[in-house]
RNA sequence: GCACCUUUAGCUCAGUUGGUUAGAGCGUUCGAUUCACAUUCGAAAGGUCAUAGGUUCGAAUCCUAUAAGGUGCACCA
């Protein structure tokens, strides 16, 4: 066939995703457009527009892009997309994070496997200098990684948790959290990592299931059970339920005198709700120091309290006979012994119970008691200047009730609904939350002693002396920063008062108690305000049978093999249609196949419509009017843009994704383009002429429409598009609803 | 143990405040086609809406119970 001069040469070929990305991705780099201060000089966006404002989840710098990060970008990048040409002044902050713990970890074990060293080797400047080379050689990837999927973020602005202005953040939050009283030392129990030799929040554990003998043990006339022999040791309160008949003999405080592991001791009987009467004999014994549970209740009743076992998993001279060896190899001894001396009932061999772990890659967890930094959740503050509703400017208040007001309020709404629910039960339960961390690479405590003295500042205190506090901060005190520190807070920036509260979060729900709570706690004790207005929680990206991703199931599929077989667009489709919010989605290699097929489809809708246009390039004059019937259909292309307005602002972008689709495919290729091949083929020049630029303007319409879904293969088209409203596709304008009048050229 | 989610065609899912004959994509079967299409188009088959009750003129949709699958939290000393 002869090549009309309308049609590009690309158009000849199928969609080269490969080829065009590349293209377009450096046509949107040079034309600035990510950065809404462009925008406006350029006169893309009202300097007064409202803005819409996300502040990207930040990745882990030295991680690569796996399928979550994909789908949390495609979701983002639409909702930016769509902003955007909506004429919001719109602002996508990118950055990453330094995901301390992980971090270090990794570094340590190179460390370790190629020089044979550990941390304390070579020193804490030293080791920091290695993890900054580490981080700084592999963020390059990810960031990389996060372009392709076309994500029309604003560079500009960049910010990294571990950098200078973020670390002014996190000081400036800390002082002020501790001038309030809400920041305070205490020795209470944490989850202490032996292994990483550090403590780990609560919401970092994770609890796996073990199978372990279970020993019932004669503690004078009782019987207790227990799976760690090895840290009875110390046990010399039994406690049981006040309503227990069983043991309605004896009374609070009364002293028995029994024969235990290492000889006689004397015990003292507690009444306590904690125990709990179905449970094994009702009656337990307890050890503070290495248990949350009976650490409680050793301080309602003020009892002693011993420690153990030390740091690395020793046991201590309390141990007797077993002092100086690790609680692993000790047990089996222990247990031997009690046998001996006839304290041992019975033994259940098969028991299934859960035990804590750390889920950054450490091991089991060994609570503790520690003195560290904690910030008090349910201590009374002064609130500031607030516009949390619920809490008034100057009142007495709480963190924990603040968070739940910022909710309760519907300040901060959170999409899908039943995640609220969620979120009071985390906050309600939320205790006192501990954040230093014996590690060393992280933000480290603006805290100075020298002797007895303490100094809280963000600078060191003058003269000599001083010493800083040698822990770090948990890396969710900064995170939870995020939203207003990578708009330059502690500074009172332009940034700040434009874009903060963002609009927008957007993050997978597995995450809601780790950040999203942090964020409602330091944002609102901060700036008195929300972080942002509305949730919007994803769900998790599985595998065709529903199966979660793992490299042990061989099952990963990478976002980068799917970019780069079947492009960025396809790749974001099958990770949006389909992906009912807050539900986790099925993703197959055949999804992003299919959708491969669509943008092909696109490309070829244009082909032929450029194809059946006149030599002369597509000029409208005003001469080439619609007649009634053409004009009917151009006014059905914008009442769908009515309808994919109307998801998008309703969080459902698989329907809008859905609706475009099928409009583009079955619609428009199928019926209104297959019913103009005869006026395009006759000799009716007025009916061609309305015909042309019926198919012109849908399709003018259908490439904005699909444009935040699939960025790539509309800019491509747009490009070369011989007549159009501005230079790229990305700042063109969204559909109107309802299409005035039909007699301007397009 | 407590809470939450899911259950609609072979598969993946829509179904908006209850309202005609429950829809789409993929897959299957049949047909057409190389005249925009690394193909595409048309058509067909396929559903006891998990189960049992209830509310209602009317229920996939609301209520109660049950079952199966999943997730989170709590944890058992």
């Amino acid at each position: 066939m002869e090549p009309s001069k309308n049609v590009p040469e690309d158009f000849l070929k199928p969609y080269n995703s490969l080829e065009q990305e590349d293209k377009i991705l450096s046509l949107w780099e040079q034309s600035g457009y990510a950065n809404p201060d462009v925008c406006v000089e350029k006169g893309v966006t009202a300097a007064d527009a409202e803005t819409f404002s996300i502040v990207l989840p930040p990745p882990n710098v030295t991680g690569t892009l796996h399928m979550g990060h994909a789908a949390m970008l495609a979701i983002e990048d639409i909702l930016i997309r769509y902003h955007r040409m909506k004429g919001y002044k719109t602002l996508w902050l990118p950055g990453t994070d330094s995901a301390a713990i992980a971090t270090q970890s990794k570094v340590e074990e190179a460390l370790y496997k190629e020089e044979k060293k550990t941390r304390h080797d070579i020193g804490r400047v030293e080791l920091l200098k290695r993890i900054d080379i580490f981080t700084e050689a592999s963020k390059e990837i990810i960031i990389d990684q996060t372009k392709r999927m076309g994500s029309s973020l604003d560079w500009s602005r960049y910010a990294y948790t571990m950098d200078e202005p973020r670390y002014r953040a996190v000081m400036t939050a800390f002082v002020r959290m501790y001038e309030a009283g809400l920041i305070y030392r205490g020795d209470r129990i944490v989850n202490w990592d032996p292994k990483l030799q550090t403590t780990v929040s609560d919401e970092e554990i994770e609890y796996k299931e073990q199978t372990d003998p279970f020993y019932y043990l004669q503690y004078g006339p009782f019987q207790i059970g227990t799976v760690r022999p090895e840290t009875k040791f110390g046990d010399k309160y039994v406690v049981m339920h006040p309503d227990d008949e069983r043991y309605a003999q004896y009374k609070h405080g009364e002293t028995i005198e029994l024969e235990w592991i290492n000889g006689p001791i004397t015990a003292t009987i507690i009444k306590d709700e904690a125990a709990d009467m179905e449970f094994g004999s009702g009656v337990m014994t307890i050890t503070p120091s290495h248990s949350l549970i009976d650490f409680e209740i050793a301080q309602r009743h003020g009892l002693d309290i011993e420690q153990v076992i030390d740091d690395r998993g020793i046991l201590l001279p309390i141990a007797g006979e077993f002092a100086g060896s690790h609680i692993k190899k000790a047990r089996l001894a222990i247990v031997e012994k009690l046998k001996e001396k006839g304290l041992l009932v019975r033994v259940d061999e098969k028991y299934v119970h859960n035990v804590a772990t750390n889920s950054r890659g450490g091991g089991m967890i060994e609570p503790q008691i520690k003195r560290q930094w904690f910030v008090g959740v349910n201590k009374e503050f002064k609130m500031g200047e607030s516009k949390i509703p619920g809490i008034p400017s100057g009142s007495m208040t709480t963190l924990k009730q603040m968070m739940l007001a910022a909710v309760e309020s519907d300040a901060v709404d959170i999409v899908p609904d039943h995640f609220k629910k969620i979120y009071f039960h985390w906050v309600g339960n939320l205790r006192d939350w501990c954040i230093s961390r014996q590690i060393w690479f992280g933000h480290r405590i603006p805290v100075w002693y020298k002797g007895k003295e303490i100094y809280c500042g963000v600078e060191a205190p003058k003269g000599g002396g001083w010493e800083q506090d040698p822990d770090v901060l948990d890396t969710w005190f900064s995170s939870g920063l995020w939203t207003f520190s990578t708009l330059g807070w502690p500074e009172n920036t332009l940034d700040l008062r434009t874009y903060h509260p963002t609009s927008v979060l957007e993050t997978g729900y597995d995450i809601l108690p780790f950040w999203v709570v942090r964020m409602i706690l330091m944002s609102g004790f901060l700036l008195g305000d929300i972080p942002f207005h509305r949730v919007y929680l994803h769900g998790l990206v599985r595998d065709g049978q529903g199966r979660k991703m793992s490299k042990s199931l061989g099952n990963i599929i990478n976002p980068l093999d799917m970019i780069e077989k079947y492009g960025a667009d396809a790749t974001r489709l099958s990770l949006v249609i389909g992906a009912q919010i807050g539900n986790d989605l099925k993703l197959s290699e055949d999804r992003v196949r299919g959708y491969k097929h669509f943008a092909n489809k696109v490309w070829n809708i244009t082909r032929f419509v450029l194809e059946s246009s006149e030599p002369r390039g597509l000029t409208f004059r005003d001469s080439d009017l619609m007649n009634a019937d053409d004009e009917e259909k151009v006014r059905e292309a914008h009442r769908l843009a009515a309808d994919v307005s109307k998801h998008i602002d309703g969080f459902r972008l698989d329907l809008a994704a859905d609706v475009v689709y099928h409009f583009v495919w079955h619609r428009f290729a199928d019926e209104i383009i297959e019913e103009s091949k005869a006026v395009l083929k006759g000799d009716d020049a007025v009916l061609r002429a309305s015909k042309q630029r019926m198919l012109y303007e849908i399709l003018i319409v259908s490439l904005k429409l699909l444009h935040p879904f699939m960025p790539f293969v509309t800019e491509a088209i747009w490009q070369e598009l011989p007549q159009k409203e501005s230079d790229v596709l990305m700042t063109a304008k969204w559909p109107a609803a309802a299409k005035a009048s039909a007699d301007k050229p397009v």
